[in-house]
DNA sequence: ATACATGCAAACACTTTGCAGCACA
DNA sequence: TGTGCTGCAAAGTGTTTGCATGTAT
């Protein structure tokens, strides 16, 4: 065996197409939606494709995977840790100004043995359009 | 036309059964457990109607609904709002001793025309048994 | 009596997977 | 030159819905 840690991924034509895409929308897109950009241009690429590239393009850190409950889940080209909001009108994903609480894991009292390592927050509310 | 909001429900059996199922079960069960425990006793109840009727109960504040992001949808017999923690490991559900914060929604510092008015935390960790 | 509820199955939305062929390293 | 990747289609999971029938009020 030949040692390294990282597991040797190549530099596909379609593993580039969907970092950029990602990168290029700045709007939380969903898979579906990163997909249909790039059927625009390229448009044998699979679904499949899309699908295993964002969860691997997440995996590595270089976008960041948003779990939406209710949905589906959304991407998003800004990695560092922000929380979300979720419209209950039209289901748009937007990013929330709030500080971001680095230690809000402490504040659990008691843990029950539990090892706790992340956690997330979903605003929801009305965007202005839906208001 | 006759008057009132409250939308008039029925009192059927089916309705009983989910409703004293969720209260009898105290593990955070999504629909499929819900709906395998009424089978046991009750094998002619069909899975569409628990789900309406999750989803009924859930409106009339009866039960708590909490939308698991990467999972089914789960159910709480304690209608107070709190907090949860899913297993990474076994994806298993369990409730987070933290004070509720009530105030967390103005904690946003800009909301951009947004009316926000809930939200939700759901901390991701491993339980005992996972470690 | 009549609207609301049910059971069934089919449809739905989102995502993953099996497999044979392709192409990056 | 071989293993990782792709495209396709099919399957999987969780949930909703159309419709005819049933039942609580």
């Amino acid at each position: 065996m030949r040692g390294q840690s990282d597991t040797k991924n190549r530099n596909t034509l379609q593993r580039r197409l969907v970092l950029e895409t990602v990168q290029s929308m700045h709007n939380h897109p969903d898979a579906e939606a990163i997909y249909a950009r790039i059927s625009m241009e390229n448009p044998l690429v699979s679904k499949a494709t899309v699908y295993r590239n964002l969860k691997l393009l997440s995996k590595q850190g270089l976008i960041l995977h948003i779990p939406i409950p209710d949905g589906a889940d959304c991407f998003d080209f800004n990695c560092c840790p922000h929380y979300h909001l979720k419209c209950r009108g039209c289901g748009g994903v937007f990013d929330v100004d709030m500080p971001y609480q680095n230690d809000l894991c402490s504040c659990v009292v008691n843990n029950r043995g539990f090892v706790i390592d992340g956690y997330q927050i979903v605003f929801s509310g009305l965007c202005p359009e839906c208001q």
